[in-house]
DNA sequence: TAGTCGTGGCA
DNA sequence: TTGCCAAGACT
């Protein structure tokens, strides 16, 4: 069985090249989702629209943005606040690095280019957290140049079009996409066709396409032969690990032990119960109790069972096993009296003994979210703590129009 | 170039 | 429950 002719041997004629831009036009005019940076198209919404989506589905970027937007209405506000700010308005998204770029970017902007995004695309890709999607995302969407938008829709859509063999991510088909993908972009309709690209891919050619839905369907090699299942080749498969861990929530009168990560590196300078992995012959609770003299100096010991918190990563499912801690008798403090600084802090930059309500202030990863909310949930919707928190989920409508 | 970096939804 | 993966960038 020969393989598939090359895409370059399906060049369809110019004439369908101009039909099928038009289809792909009214369609996205008919059937675009309303979304919140799809109003004034600012650079600005723009490109925190496009950081926030990436590796990040729709529903859940929309109310990050909308919170984002009210806490940070300017690139000036947003260069004036903290990181920790940042990153508590970034917690949940997870890839952390992208919002502590979107703060050092929006820095540089009110340093170097007077506070105004800029709209060269060279100056636009020399921003931290700025590759070459986002780069060319904003230049077409906000500033309307002539250049292709190509992410995981795009790449699926192309490869199913026109019939990319092999798989996207890797040459040959990486450049084949792209020189496809910058021929597709119809003169002075860049931002609408970008966005319609993506829109479809996201809509109608997913994971399991909508052919019957589909306004490109008789422009598509793959539908015609038979092969849309089988487009885009994927690449090769990360294998997941499974890791079992602990973390133990230490307690000293009405205090809480957390420590701050360093900023390489997973979970970068988010705040979090210490722990570590079970080593192989070891109790989730010797884990605990070693982890903790390792990270901090402090001996404890296990007061109570918290349970098991299941989490997903790319290539981890973390077990993570949870403790209530307190001092070890022997140097347990006067609960009374201010909690002591640890010894040592060989994970960490900084530690701090806070209140339950003080945690709704701090940047945490979700799993120890999750572990702190179940933790001292009663009381939080009592007024108090109630209001700066970022979503916890999104579940905004998305109607279309 | 191949790992690393999060999270939640979905089949 | 498990595997897959979504508007990528950085090293």
């Amino acid at each position: 069985m020969p393989e598939q002719a090359a895409a370059s041997t399906h060049l369809p004629p110019q004439n369908h090249l101009g039909d099928l831009q038009n289809a792909l036009l009214d369609w996205f005019a008919a059937n675009q989702r309303r979304l919140p940076w799809r109003v004034n198209y600012t650079p600005y919404e723009v490109w925190i629209s496009e950081v926030m989506l990436q590796q990040t589905q729709m529903e859940r970027g929309v109310s990050y943005f909308n919170r984002w937007m009210q806490r940070f209405p300017d690139i000036a506000t947003l260069a004036a606040a903290s990181e920790e700010d940042v990153l508590r308005q970034w917690e949940g998204l997870g890839y952390y690095s992208r919002a502590r770029h979107i703060l050092t970017a929006a820095r540089k902007i009110m340093a170097e280019h007077g506070g105004v995004f800029p709209s060269e695309l060279e100056a636009i890709r020399g921003l931290p957290g700025v590759g070459p999607y986002t780069a060319g995302a904003v230049a077409s969407i906000a500033f309307g140049e002539k250049l292709p938008c190509v992410d995981a829709n795009v790449e699926r859509v192309i490869a199913r079009i026109f019939d990319v063999d092999s798989p996207v991510k890797q040459n040959p088909a990486a450049g084949i996409i792209h020189r496809w993908a910058l021929r597709l972009v119809p003169d002075g309709r860049s931002r609408e066709h970008n966005q319609a690209m993506m829109e479809l891919g996201a809509l109608v050619c997913g994971k399991k396409p909508r052919c019957a839905e589909c306004p490109l369907a008789r422009f598509c090699i793959s539908l015609h032969l038979g092969i849309t299942d089988q487009r885009p080749v994927p690449g090769k498969r990360a294998t997941i690990t499974p890791v079992n861990a602990v973390t133990g929530v230490l307690r000293c009168g009405n205090r809480i032990f957390v420590q701050k990560r360093p900023p390489a590196g997973v979970w970068g300078n988010l705040w979090e119960f210490p722990g570590g992995r079970v080593e192989p012959d070891e109790s989730p609770e010797q884990a605990t109790v070693r982890e903790f003299m390792e990270e901090t100096g402090f001996a404890v010991r296990v007061a109570a069972q918290h349970g098991i918190i299941r989490h997903g990563y790319t290539t981890y499912r973390l077990t993570l096993h949870c403790f209530g801690l307190e001092f070890d008798s022997a140097d347990a403090p006067d609960s009374q009296i201010t909690p002591p600084q640890p010894p040592l802090l060989s994970a960490a930059t900084e530690a701090r003994w806070v209140t339950p309500q003080d945690l709704d202030a701090l940047a945490m990863p979700a799993a120890h979210r999750k572990l702190a909310d179940k933790l001292f949930a009663i009381g939080k919707d009592s007024a108090v703590a109630a209001n700066t928190a970022a979503p916890r989920q999104a579940n905004l409508p998305l109607k279309k129009p």
